[in-house]
RNA sequence: GGGCGAUUAGCUCAGCUGGUUUAGAGCGCCUGCCUUACAAGCAGGAGGUCAGAGGUUCGACUCCUCUAUCGCCCA
C-alpha cells in the first residue's frame, strides 16, 4: 500500500525537527522594523537547582503554544529563555555536596565555595536548556540570560543604587524570619505556615511585693528566658489593677514591668501575655511602643545564649523541656493543654523558622505597590482565571516592607560599602579604592548577598539589557503575557509589576495566565519525598514530546490543578497516531498526480456535496473556537476544541464518508473535489494544531507536500488559519445531524439485534416528516454506506415487515428485517425502554405545558418548541406501543 | 479566624451570560468486529435523584443563601 508506517514514532523525527528549526534559526525574532508587530514573553526562569520536572513542563508548553501561534499569526514573536541563579536552593544543594565530601562552605572560604557553585550552575544550566528543547520549547536562544549575567548583575546594582538614594531602601535592626538551618534571613513570603501539634502551657508569674500571680499561657515557654514585660489589655477588669506593677520572671528571677497594650486578646489564653520583644514580631511590636529591652537568647543555629544563664547552648526543643521541667518542679506550671501550634517554615528546606533580631536590609514597599495596584483595578494587567486578582490586590494592600538581605555567599553581593575610619556608609556600582568622604583605603563591602527574587522582579526588562537602552527594549517591552503557577504571584509577579513601574515607567505585561500544580494520580503533590513525580524526559522517551504536549493539556482542567499518572500520556500518542494514520489516508489517495497547490487553494465546483461544506463547515467553527479560546487563554479548552474535529468529524465522518466517493462511483470530477479538501481541511487542521504538537504536524506537513526536510520551508512559519465565516453553516450541520442520527440508530439497532457487522442488512425506513424524508433519499447513499446496507427502501407508506426490528425516531421509523432471525424477547425489551424513555420526556414536557404560567410568562418561541417537542414523543409513543402490540402476534 | 476554589457516570473532567441534547467526553467496564488510514483502532452498550437543604423564577446542573466534605492562600 503505502511505506508510510502504520505507527507513529516520534523519537528520530523529534530531535531530528528541532535540529532543522535550530538551523534555520526561526525562533529568534529581529528587532528591526520589519513591519510586524511584537509579541514577547518572557519565561519564568526556572532555577538552576535541578532538573525540570511535569511542572515546569506544562508552564512552558502553554508559553509555547501561544509564541507558536503568534508566530504563526504573523507577529514577530520573541520568547526569552533564561534560568534563576536562586540563591538558598543552589547554596543548599552544594553545601550538601561538600558535606558528602567532609568538607564545608566554611572550611573552604568564600571564593572557593563560588567557584564550585558556578561549576554546579554550568552543568544544571545546560540540562534546563536540553530539557527545554525537548519539549519543543521554540524559545530565541539567541538571547539566553542568567539571573547572575554581568548584564542583569548590573541592572541588580542599578536598581539597588536608585532605591538606597532615593531612602526606599534602608537598614535597620527589626526581627525577621531566621532559618536556624539555612543561617540566613528570609522574607515574609518565603515562609510556610504549618500547624503541628503542640502545648499551650500556663505557667505562674509571681507579682513582685504580693503573694498573687499572674498567670500566661504559651506555646513557646522556653522563649521566657527572653522575657522584659508581661502585658494585658487595658480594658480587662481582672488585670487593671496590676498595671505599673512588677512581676518576677520565674527561673531567672528577673523583674518584668507589667503594662498595658491593645493588642492583647483578653480571649486568648489567660488574657496575660509574656512580652519576648526579641523573639516574636508582635512582642517586637509592644516592646517598640513601651521601650523595652530586647533580650536576644539564641544563637542563630537556635541554641541558647549566655543570656540564658544555665540552659547555654541547648538547642530550642530541648531548652523547651528543660525550661518546663525546671517550672513544674518550681510549681510555676499551672496546667498543660494540647493545642495545635501554627508555624512559620522555611520554603526551601522546611525548618521551622525562628523569629531573631538582626540588622537587615529593607525595601519600602507602600510607594511602590501604588500602581501596581491600579493596573489590575484599572484593567491594564489581567489575570486568567481572573479571580487571582483578588489573592493579588489583597497582597498589595497589606503589603509589609522586603527583607532583601540575605546571608549567603551565593548571589548578588550588596553593593554597598562601609568606610571603618570615618563611618561612611555609601552605595556604588565599582568596587571603590578610597572611601570617598575621608580618602581612607580602609573600605569593605557589605558581606550579604540580595533575595534572589531582588534580581528576577526585574526580569522583563534587564534581559532585554536594562539599564541600557537597547533595541530589544525598545522593541520587546513591555511584553505581553505571562505564565505561572500561583504560588509565585507575591515573590515574583507582584513585584516585577511593581519594578516595571517604577524602573521602566510601564506595565511589564498585561496578561498573566495561572496554571494549575501537576498532581499525581491520587490528587497529591509531585514531589522527591514522596517519590510520586513524573520525570517529562521518561515520558518524551516512552511516548514522545508531542504526546507530552498535548496529553498535559487534554488533562489539564481549565485553571485547575491536572491529576497525571503515565497513562494519561496514552491519550495524546493515541491521538497522535490517528492523525498520522488519517495522514497516510490521505496520502495514499492523493496519488502522484494531485496537483500540490490545491492544497493551499481549494478549487470549489459550482455545488459542493454535504459532506463537503459540512466539513468545511466545521472546520471553520474550529478555527473560530480556537482561535477565541487561545485569544482568551484557555488553551487546554482550545487543545479540546482540535481533539473532537479531527477525531470525530474529520475522522470518523468525512474519512468514513470519503470511501465510497474514492472507489466506489468512479466519478473523476467528485473524487478531484474529495481529494482536494481532504487535503485542504488535513493542512487546515495540520497549522492549527502547529503549536500544540509542533513534530508531528510538521513531519505530515512535509509528509503531504513531498517535501523533503532539508527542503528549508516549515510549517511553524506558515500562516495560522484564518476564520470564513461564510462556511460556517448550521442548517447545513442540522442535517448532517439527522444522517448521522438515522445512521447511528440503524447501527445501535443492528448491534443490539446481533446482525453481525460483515452481514449487508435491509433496511426499511417509513418517513413520517417529508424534511427529514428528502434528506435521507438524498443521502442514501451515505446511510447505505455507513449503515452497511444491501437494499434500502425509504417512504412514506413502508408497511413494516413482518418479523423485523425496529426503531423510532423523530420523524421517521426504521425497520430491519429479521425473518427467522428475530429474538422476540430482546425487541421487546428494546421497545419498551425506548418507550419508558419517551414517556418520561413526554411527562416533562406535559408538566410544563399545563403550567399556566409557563404559557403566560415564557417567551412564544420556548412554549412553541415544548410544543413540538410533545408532539414529537407522543408520535413516538404511539409508535413504539403499536410496534410492542404486533410484537404479541408473532 | 479571614479569603479563594472545588463537589456532575467507577475514575478524570466538559457543560459560556438560567429554556438546543433526551445532562456530554476521555479512561475503565461489557458486547461484537483484524470492515481495503489506524486493534495506539472501529461499531454498539451499561452506568448520573448534577454533594445536601432552602430560596429566586413560569422554568435551575446553570443565579442567591445556608450546610457538609475536600483543597489552596493569608493571618
Amino acid at each position: 500500500m503505502t511505506d508510510i508506517p502504520k505507527q507513529y514514532s516520534p523519537h528520530e523525527k523529534e530531535s531530528a525537527w528541532y535540529e532543522h528549526w535550530l538551523e534555520k534559526e526561526i525562533f529568534t525574532a529581529s528587532v528591526s522594523d520589519n513591519g510586524k508587530e511584537p509579541y514577547s514573553i518572557v519565561i519564568p526562569p526556572p532555577n538552576v537547582t535541578d532538573v525540570l520536572h511535569l511542572g515546569h513542563a506544562l508552564n512552558n508548553i502553554l508559553q509555547d503554544i501561544m509564541i507558536r501561534w503568534k508566530r504563526m499569526d504573523g507577529y514577530e514573536s520573541e520568547w526569552l529563555p533564561g534560568v534563576d541563579h536562586a540563591g538558598i536552593a543552589t547554596q543548599v544543594k552544594v553545601e550538601k555536596e561538600l558535606i558528602k565530601e567532609g568538607t564545608s562552605r566554611q572550611q573552604i572560604g568564600r571564593e572557593k565555595f563560588l567557584e564550585r557553585v558556578w561549576a554546579w550552575k554550568e552543568d544544571k544550566f545546560d540540562n534546563i536548556i536540553n530539557q527545554l528543547q525537548q519539549i519543543g520549547c521554540s524559545c530565541d536562544w539567541s538571547r539566553t540570560r542568567f539571573t547572575m549575567d554581568e548584564g542583569l548583575s548590573e541592572a541588580v546594582k542599578e536598581v539597588f543604587i536608585r532605591l538606597y538614594n532615593e531612602k526606599l531602601i534602608y537598614k535597620g535592626e527589626y526581627i525577621t524570619n531566621w532559618c536556624p538551618r539555612c543561617q540566613t534571613s528570609i522574607s515574609d513570603d518565603e515562609v510556610e505556615h504549618k500547624d503541628f501539634s503542640g502545648h499551650l502551657w500556663y505557667v505562674k508569674y509571681k507579682i513582685k511585693g504580693s503573694d498573687n500571680y499572674l498567670t500566661i499561657a504559651t506555646t513557646r515557654p522556653e522563649t521566657m528566658l527572653g522575657d522584659t514585660a508581661l502585658a494585658v489589655n487595658p480594658s480587662d477588669k481582672r488585670y487593671q489593677k496590676w498595671v505599673g506593677k512588677t512581676a518576677i520572671l520565674p527561673i531567672l528571677e528577673r523583674e518584668l514591668p507589667i503594662i498595658a497594650d491593645d493588642y492583647i486578646d483578653p480571649e486568648f489564653g489567660t488574657g496575660v501575655l509574656k512580652v519576648t520583644p526579641a523573639h516574636d514580631p508582635n512582642d517586637f511590636e509592644i516592646g517598640q511602643r513601651h521601650d523595652l529591652q530586647k533580650l536576644n537568647i539564641f544563637t542563630p543555629d537556635a541554641h541558647l545564649n549566655e543570656n540564658a544563664g544555665k540552659f547555654k547552648s541547648l538547642d530550642r526543643n530541648e531548652a523547651r523541656k528543660a525550661v518546663v521541667k525546671e517550672l513544674d518542679k518550681k510549681g510555676h506550671l499551672a496546667k498543660t493543654e494540647n493545642y495545635t501550634v501554627s508555624a512559620g517554615t522555611c520554603y526551601r528546606c522546611n525548618t521551622v523558622i525562628e523569629p531573631y533580631l538582626t540588622e537587615q536590609w529593607y525595601v519600602k514597599m507602600k510607594p511602590l505597590a501604588k500602581p501596581a495596584i491600579d493596573a489590575v483595578k484599572t484593567s491594564k494587567l489581567h489575570f486568567h482565571p481572573d479571580y487571582w486578582s483578588k489573592t493579588y490586590l489583597h497582597w498589595l494592600e497589606n503589603i509589609r516592607d522586603w527583607c532583601i538581605s540575605r546571608q549567603l555567599w551565593w548571589g548578588h553581593r550588596i553593593p554597598v560599602y562601609y568606610c571603618d575610619d570615618c563611618g561612611n556608609v555609601w552605595a556604588a556600582k565599582e568596587d571603590p579604592e578610597k572611601c570617598p568622604e575621608c580618602d581612607s583605603s580602609d573600605v569593605r563591602q557589605d558581606e550579604d548577598v540580595l533575595d534572589t527574587w531582588f534580581s528576577s522582579w526585574l526580569w522583563p526588562f534587564s534581559t532585554f539589557g536594562w539599564p541600557e537602552e537597547t533595541p530589544e527594549l525598545k522593541r520587546f517591552y513591555p511584553t505581553d503575557s505571562l505564565f505561572t503557577a500561583s504560588e509565585i504571584i507575591f515573590l515574583w509577579v507582584a513585584r516585577m509589576v511593581m519594578a516595571g513601574y517604577k524602573f521602566m515607567g510601564e506595565i511589564p505585561f498585561t496578561d498573566v495566565y495561572i496554571h494549575g500544580t501537576v498532581r499525581d494520580g491520587q490528587g497529591r503533590k509531585m514531589s522527591k519525598s514522596l517519590g510520586n513525580g513524573i520525570d517529562p524526559r521518561d515520558v518524551i522517551k516512552e511516548f514522545g514530546a508531542d504526546s507530552l504536549r498535548i496529553s498535559l493539556l487534554l488533562a489539564t482542567p481549565e485553571g485547575q490543578d491536572p491529576n497525571i499518572t503515565m497513562n494519561t500520556f496514552e491519550l495524546g500518542r493515541n491521538f497522535g497516531n490517528k492523525i498520522w494514520n488519517a495522514s497516510r489516508f490521505v496520502k495514499m489517495n492523493l496519488g502522484e498526480d494531485f496537483p500540490r497547490e490545491l492544497i493551499d487553494n481549494i478549487e470549489f465546483p459550482d455545488k459542493l456535496d454535504l459532506m463537503d461544506e459540512w466539513i468545511l463547515s466545521r472546520l471553520n467553527a474550529t478555527i473560530r473556537d480556537v482561535r477565541k479560546n487561545l485569544n482568551n487563554f484557555k488553551i487546554s479548552t482550545g487543545a479540546k476544541n482540535l481533539y473532537d474535529f479531527i477525531w470525530r468529524d474529520y475522522c470518523d465522518w468525512y474519512v468514513e464518508l470519503a470511501k465510497p466517493r474514492l472507489y466506489e462511483h468512479g466519478d473523476e470530477q467528485d473524487g478531484k473535489v474529495v481529494r482536494n479538501i481532504l487535503a485542504y481541511v488535513m493542512d487546515n487542521m495540520l497549522r492549527l494544531l502547529s503549536p500544540y504538537m509542533p513534530f508531528i504536524t510538521e513531519e505530515i506537513w512535509h509528509l503531504m507536500r513531498d517535501m523533503p526536510m532539508g527542503a528549508g520551508e516549515t510549517i511553524t512559519l506558515q500562516k495560522y488559519p484564518e476564520l470564513n465565516e461564510e462556511l460556517i453553516n448550521s442548517e447545513l450541520e442540522k442535517k448532517m445531524e439527522a444522517i448521522q442520527t438515522v445512521v447511528g440508530t440503524i447501527r445501535s439497532t443492528r448491534s443490539e439485534m446481533n446482525v453481525p457487522p460483515s452481514k449487508k442488512a435491509d433496511i426499511f425506513i417509513r418517513i413520517d416528516n417529508p424534511e427529514l424524508g428528502k434528506i435521507i433519499r438524498d443521502y442514501s447513499g451515505y446511510i447505505k454506506y455507513l449503515g452497511r446496507i444491501e437494499n434500502l427502501e425509504v417512504g412514506e407508506d413502508i408497511r413494516k415487515p413482518s418479523q423485523a426490528a425496529s426503531a423510532v425516531i423523530k420523524g421517521a421509523e426504521i425497520f430491519i428485517p429479521l425473518a427467522g432471525l428475530i429474538d422476540i424477547e430482546t425487541e421487546r425489551r428494546k421497545l419498551e425502554k425506548d418507550l419508558e424513555k419517551a414517556r418520561k420526556q413526554l411527562e416533562k414536557t406535559s408538566k410544563k405545558l399545563g403550567n399556566m404560567e409557563f404559557i403566560k410568562q415564557a417567551p412564544d418561541e420556548i412554549v412553541e418548541k415544548e410544543r413540538v417537542k410533545k408532539q414529537d414523543f407522543e408520535v413516538i409513543i404511539e409508535k413504539l406501543n403499536k410496534n410492542l402490540e404486533q410484537l404479541l402476534g408473532w
